[in-house]
DNA sequence: GCCATGGCTAGTA
DNA sequence: GCCATGGCTAGTA
């Protein structure tokens, strides 16, 4: 497996319940910031087997970007339960719930 | 060719 | 709304 697509299987596993990560944010954070359509067809085709938290992921509006009306009402469900509840307007407030990891080593 | 993006712009109000 | 972007694990043998 290529080290990117490692590396962000790692990093969409470290996301906490209650909090969310973006498409971009991801792709970033693994070294490719242009790399955002990769994490979705990682987070598309290798959730189940790898057992990653795929609800936890939106894009960089705040929105449950997913097609498909099943998966989509799904993350709703996974995410309220966690206590991530989109505002009024429908988005997930991102200041709010955001997942931004410490790098140690910028300590 | 696929995929659940993202960021910038045109066009409107 | 448009379009540049990029790495590759789909699946019902």
């Amino acid at each position: 497996m290529n080290p990117f697509t490692s590396r962000v299987i790692d990093i969409i596993k470290s996301i906490p319940p209650g909090y969310v990560m973006t498409y971009g944010q991801i792709a970033g954070m693994a070294g490719s910031p242009r790399g955002a359509r990769q994490v979705v067809r990682i987070l598309h085709s290798m959730s189940s087997a790898y057992g990653l938290p795929w609800h936890r992921v939106v894009n960089a509006k705040g929105e449950i970007a997913i097609k498909d009306d099943e998966s989509r009402f799904k993350q709703t469900i996974y995410l309220s339960d966690e206590g991530v509840i989109p505002g009024k307007d429908g988005l997930i407030d991102l200041e709010r719930y955001r997942y931004v990891p410490v790098d140690m080593s910028e300590r």
